[in-house]
DNA sequence: ATGTCGGAATTATTCCGA
């Protein structure tokens, strides 16, 4: 059983170069986010046509998350409490067994913006929403893009960031928070040491000067852990394909044992 | 080069968000 995360960066620029993915990797379940497209642009057929169900949770414009799935999938909350000022940003759904949630975690723009100081109690209201319904508990995914580097490793620049925005300790305490309700990095758990990124900068040519970040992530509970058989960042579908232009992140997929 | 994208607002250009 394959999951994926995927911050597609648009799904009306992005739609071929998805289907092309779905294709090639055939995932079971895919939280993605940032849809930037509203529920009657949806293109529902396209991924029927791959054997796609999806549930969506969206806005006009911006942000916006989803899931695709093989399996039939059963919403269980579309947006998080509280913070409906901050946007289309959580869905969760039981999904082949398992409570699947994917959230787009806010960008936070600058330390001194507005926005830091929001993005933090939106990481605090979505722990506290992984508290209520157990997530830690039972066979839970928490996955997507979280704006955060959870360590220094994560991180092109390393220690010197530290203090920048999606390096500060703020907000690694908020996703250390999450972690400790027994929500485990899976990419970590299976790669202790290993440095690799899910998201580079489309300017500067970010991508090939390996100048990147690990801010996409699955995050499973111990029934999930379990079953690991592989974490992988998907890199190559952070480049073109047939021409097409790739989303600024690549897919992360965590492959379960049946 | 703060160098690229996607989308909105508004009509091919500029702004915003990331």
């Amino acid at each position: 059983m394959r999951f994926a995360t995927w911050n597609v960066n648009g799904l009306r620029a992005r739609l071929d170069f998805i289907k092309i993915w779905l294709e090639n990797r055939s995932p079971d379940v895919v939280g993605m986010q940032e849809l930037k497209v509203e529920e009657p642009d949806f293109p529902a057929d396209e991924f029927e046509a791959l054997g796609y169900q999806h549930a969506i949770h969206v806005q006009k414009g911006w942000n916006g998350v989803g899931i695709l799935s093989k399996h039939p999938i059963e919403v269980t909350q579309s947006g998080l409490s509280g913070e409906d000022e901050m946007g289309a940003r959580l869905i969760s759904a039981d999904v082949a067994g398992i409570s699947f949630t994917t959230v787009y975690v806010p960008n936070g723009k600058t330390l001194d913006h507005e926005d830091f100081p929001a993005k933090v109690k939106w990481l605090g209201s979505l722990a506290e929403y992984c508290n209520a319904t157990n997530l830690g508990n039972k066979p839970s995914i928490l996955c997507g893009d979280f704006n955060v580097t959870p360590d220094h490793i994560d991180s092109w620049k390393g220690e010197r960031a530290v203090g920048n925005i999606f390096h500060t300790e703020d907000e690694r305490g908020a996703i250390a928070a999450l972690q400790q309700q027994g929500l485990t990095d899976l990419f970590r758990d299976k790669c202790p040491a290993e440095q690799k990124f899910s998201w580079w900068d489309y300017r500067g040519g970010a991508f090939h000067r390996g100048q990147g970040l690990r801010i996409d992530y699955l995050l499973g509970s111990s029934a999930i852990r379990e079953r690991v058989d592989d974490v992988w960042i998907d890199r190559d579908f952070r480049k073109k394909q047939d021409g097409l232009t790739a989303s600024d992140h690549a897919p992360v997929i965590v492959d379960l044992t049946d």
